[in-house]
DNA sequence: GATTCGACTTGTCAGGAATCAA
DNA sequence: TTGATTCCTGACAAGTCGAATC
């Protein structure tokens, strides 16, 4: 049997597979080898014995190999340091000193942010300055003691100088830099992957500078350093030419890794973790893999309640470290925790996720503004934004978390005995491809899809049913805790909207009056002239309604949206096909919903997803 | 079973591009 | 045309999770 999404992509599917790769078209043959693998993958795919050899071979490679062909340019280097003029001067003790070129690059790392936050934090001022110091001469190590002595203004302004130059530039120079900006994407920016010229995502090393770790970051401060041809590792195919280093240098490696995905890595000097040139999310590649995610998701669907009803069932088990798994469960499902994996201490801000939740990051409340066996929770979490949430639970849970509490400290580990390893074996077991992350995506997509169903309504006009979806978008991103500052023009603009609404009734109001004149004056005279006016009348009244009804939608939606971010769960967390089925079913442009980058990212979701498709 | 490493996804933010209003 | 505002994009930090290693 194909599942029902299936049907449609196995006609979509056999007209694209006719195209070779070398015809490419980038929504042509991205579709083609799509959907391709989604009929494989997802409908019920035919037995062993019935298939040909060459295309059970190429099914065996789907989960290990990724591709046979890769071609690129090897990454694009950060531009080297430019000295700065002579006139341009570092001072110490109120004195200007002339400082080697490589302390001086790094002092313009610390100048050119000398109006961010960051330097006036302590952590950053003392690694930047331990750093600074190891890079110095002899000689200016012995001078340079204290970071309190050193000015760095006139270089501040050189740069803010230079950025401001920059703008003023005329129209031919602009154009050339934008020429330039092309040829280099042109070059460095696609590859080729089996036949197809694909986006790369970041062809870039990133530059040296000073390392910005969010929160209360021990390493904020910290020298980033330049990455060299000497420090990537190149991956291509092995028959592909391979791409010439810099002049004067070469690669630290050059591999053919056809089982990862990235084209150049190396290690940076900070946190010493990898990192990776990767292809652009509107790739084929990427594509797939975000499909295979919301699969799995919709898999969950199908065995959720089982799986909450052992969770519950485990909430009385005998065994502790059941218990804790259950309960950390039921918040992981629930609230949309994120795991919480173990953090090497001192090495990264404080930030917790659930089984890394400790006592200090939960109050038990028996009563609590009306309700009972209420949870408090405050804690800060990844990117150290803070989640602070007070949710009743079952009584169960309550019993559970106090004894979970009792006799510990603190800083101790609320969930002593569970980890990400051992909770994610777990649900290995209960369903095949689930970890702790599944959750957060399906519990995304299913709220999407019930508050799109409970706020649409079919007779609303096109703002009115943009307003529903943001509403249904902005459900799911309280859920995920996706919070934002609020932004800084944010109360001046909606000023500014309010000062349109209310032009706007002014207008309404005239147009209601000239619409009343043009009926007197037709009821007096009985022409065809008058009828006209009328009618021409009542459509500027209706169109003015329109407008003014379009400009309260946004002043709504805007003010509730004040603090809270919808882009992250709309890329990462809502099944695209819901969002275009929802389009479809009631006739709202997809452009309305995404952008352009949005759509090239979704493409395989808009080609596949009709207007029945459930998540 | 704990720890580390590697590969990948998720998340925020700054700055430039695009758009709007005067 | 210009300056203000909004939107979009790229950069890069910070997570998740499986595999390798001890």
């Amino acid at each position: 049997m194909w599942r029902k999404p299936g049907c449609l992509s196995l006609a979509l599917g056999l007209c694209w597979l006719s195209r070779p790769p070398v015809s490419y078209e980038p929504g042509a043959a991205f579709l083609c080898s799509f959907l391709t693998v989604a009929l494989r993958r997802f409908c019920a795919v035919p037995q062993r014995a019935k298939i040909p050899k060459a295309r059970w071979e190429e099914e065996q490679r789907e989960d290990g190999v990724k591709w046979q062909q890769l071609e690129h340019n090897g990454p694009y280097f950060a531009a080297p340091y430019e000295p700065l003029p002579n006139h341009v001067h570092f001072c110490y003790n109120g004195k200007p000193m002339k400082l080697s070129l490589a302390a001086e690059e790094i002092a313009t790392f610390y100048a050119k942010m000398l109006d961010h936050d960051y330097t006036r934090k302590r952590i950053f001022q003392n690694n930047f300055f331990s750093d600074w110091t190891k890079e110095m001469t002899p000689e200016e190590r012995k001078k340079i003691k204290e970071l309190g002595k050193c000015n760095f203004e006139e270089i501040h302004k050189h740069f803010v100088e230079k950025q401001e130059a920059r703008k003023t530039l005329s129209k031919e120079e602009k154009q050339k830099l934008k020429a330039e900006a092309e040829r280099i994407q042109e070059k460095y920016g696609y590859c080729i992957i089996d036949g197809h010229r694909e986006k790369i995502g970041n062809f870039k090393t990133e530059p040296p500078g000073l390392f910005r770790g969010r929160g209360d970051h021990p390493k904020m401060g910290m020298l980033k350093k330049r990455i060299m041809p000497e420090d990537i590792i190149i991956n291509c195919s092995k028959d592909s030419a391979v791409p010439p280093p810099p002049p004067g240098h070469k690669w630290k490696e050059v591999r053919c890794d056809n089982t990862v995905t990235w084209l150049a890595s190396w290690s940076e000097n900070i946190q010493g973790s990898i990192k990776y040139v990767m292809l652009n999310p509107s790739s084929k590649l990427k594509g797939e893999k975000d499909w295979q995610k919301y699969e799995v998701a919709r898999r969950l669907k199908g065995v959720v309640s089982k799986i909450r009803s052992q969770y519950r069932d485990d909430w009385k088990s005998k065994e502790m470290k059941k218990r804790q798994r259950s309960v950390a469960l039921y918040f992981i499902d629930k609230l949309a925790l994120r795991a919480g994996n173990e953090k090497e201490e001192g090495e990264t801000a404080d930030t917790v996720g659930c089984c890394s939740l400790r006592v200090e990051h939960i109050t038990l409340h028996s009563r609590l503004d009306g309700k009972q066996n209420v949870v408090e929770f405050d804690f800060l979490g990844k990117d150290c934004i803070r989640y602070y949430n007070k949710v009743p639970v079952e009584k169960q849970v309550f019993k559970n978390l106090k004894l979970f509490m009792e006799n510990k400290d603190p800083g101790e580990d609320l969930f002593d005995r569970l980890s990400t390893t051992t909770l994610n074996k777990h649900l290995q077991d209960l369903m095949d491809g689930l970890t702790a992350k599944v959750f957060r995506t399906y519990n995304a997509s299913i709220t999407l899809q019930e508050q799109l169903e409970a706020l649409t309504n079919e007779d609303d006009n096109v703002a009115a049913k943009l307003l529903s979806y943001n509403r249904a978008n902005r459900a799911v991103a309280i859920l995920c805790n996706h919070q934002r500052a609020t932004p800084k023009t944010f109360e001046k603009s909606m000023q500014n909207l309010q000062a349109k609404i209310d032009a706007k009734k002014d207008q309404l109001a005239d147009a209601k009056a000239e619409l009343k004149r043009a009926k007197a004056d037709h009821k007096a005279k009985k022409d065809v002239k008058s009828k006209a006016t009328v009618e021409k009348k009542r459509k500027l009244v209706e169109k003015t309604e329109e407008q003014l009804c379009k400009l309260n939608m946004q002043a709504t939606d805007k003010e509730e949206n004040k603090q809270i971010a919808l882009g992250t769960s709309k890329l990462n967390y809502l099944d695209p096909r819901i969002s275009v089925a929802w389009c479809k079913k009631f006739c709202v442009p997809i452009e309305k919903i995404y952008n352009k980058t949005q759509r090239e990212k979704f493409a395989w979701a808009i080609a596949m997803a009709d207007e029945d498709f459930e998540f």
